[in-house]
DNA sequence: ACGGTAGTGGAACACCCCGTCCGGTTAGCT
DNA sequence: AGCTAACCGGACGGGGTGTTCCACTACCGT
């Protein structure tokens, strides 16, 4: 665990370095998951392991940093979504979009879902991110398309069985997501006939695996 | 790798040794998945290790034999899908099934969707019991229920997405597998204003991780 | 009862991973 | 040009996992 100043205040080629180790982990776990090495990280990045740790100082730092980006595409998604005059619409656009998201992402919903001791600011994006969604949620119940017994973990589930497929080749990834969001909206829509759902289950944030 | 006598000739001891081993790895692996040690494995079958592998030459080889009876059960639950009168209230129960299935049994899934390069049955059943959904999947198309741009993929899809979802206890797991289930049914009936899906993706048989 | 052999448990091997530290080198800044 | 921050690459410690070695044990037929 060693110091790390703040990013501007780096020499040209240090931040050089920052730059591209951020640019290959978010390629590297956005392919194959946060199992992916840090030596890994640090070869395809042309840099020392020391290097790697000096500037990220440990691998959760790293995570995070590197999915920051894609964790506000995700709030700005979802206020997409509720920014459309149909809230329906919306809501099918974030449910496209956030499985599309993921899937060229696969360590991102594991750190999504993941109970970071030490990325606060991470959590509460997610809590509001969520927040959000269910304010959608509201809407589009309200205007009669979204099946009234839809709760918020519902997305939670989806997002979790979406990071369960796996394809193999980032083309397949995105064709399996995009028809699997197509289902799910399927199954969220309102219709007359259909039966209620079961009872939702109680979701964990788990742990990085 | 040892040799590996056939079960029924060997000394009594080893042979109530060997049924414990499969029942913990079972257990073990069904409640955490395939990640769980071979090690941890012997310790809770109270067997040091060289026993378990003298029993089964490989990690690999103990997952095949202890969840060939899953996989038994699995073609069971399709052939009672198939003999039912009503083809899409077969397949829903297939569904259902399937999904209640591998959410008990986390590492299932994994060994079922896995290429497993020494599993010459494991491969040879699932490709039957695919071919038996196929059918009933035909039969469930005519009789107008099940939506007819279905493929049978798209089953595997929903497999696989059913062991991203995680739960924290094995009754939230079952929860969270019926309700998952209802709603891919949901998406997969045949209604006439739906939008047409966009086109499936390859899903490889991929390595054990 | 006894001896041979299948069976056993624990230590050990080989490999991989995270995170750390250090000697010698490079490259930016002034 | 020189000072210094930053770098590289390798080695190390601690921990984990699949698999094997070997001396000991306990079963079972005679």
């Amino acid at each position: 665990m060693l110091e790390t100043p703040r990013p501007d205040t780096l020499r040209s080629d240090a931040r050089d370095n920052r730059e591209r180790i951020l640019a290959v982990a978010r390629t590297a776990f956005g392919a194959d998951g946060l199992g992916v090495p840090m030596r890994e990280i640090a070869r395809r990045a042309e840099v020392g392991p020391a290097t790697l740790y000096r500037r990220f100082p440990t691998k959760e730092a790293l995570v995070i940093e590197a999915f920051a980006e894609q964790m506000a595409l995700c709030t700005s998604i979802v206020e997409d979504g509720l920014s459309d005059p149909d809230p329906w619409h919306g809501f099918c656009t974030v449910v496209e979009r956030v499985c599309e998201l993921h899937a060229g992402n696969q360590g991102f919903t594991a750190a999504f879902m993941a109970a970071f001791p030490h990325a606060i600011d991470f959590t509460t994006t997610r809590e509001q991110t969520l927040r959000a969604v269910g304010e959608l949620a509201r809407r589009a119940k309200a205007a009669g398309h979204l099946r009234s017994d839809f709760v918020i973990s519902d997305l939670l589930l989806v997002l979790q069985a979406n990071s369960g497929v796996r394809a193999e080749s980032p083309a397949d990834a995105l064709l399996a997501a995009r028809r699997f969001a197509a289902l799910q909206i399927q199954g969220f829509r309102a219709s007359p006939g259909a039966p209620p759902l079961p009872p939702p289950a109680r979701l964990p944030l788990l742990p990085v695996g």
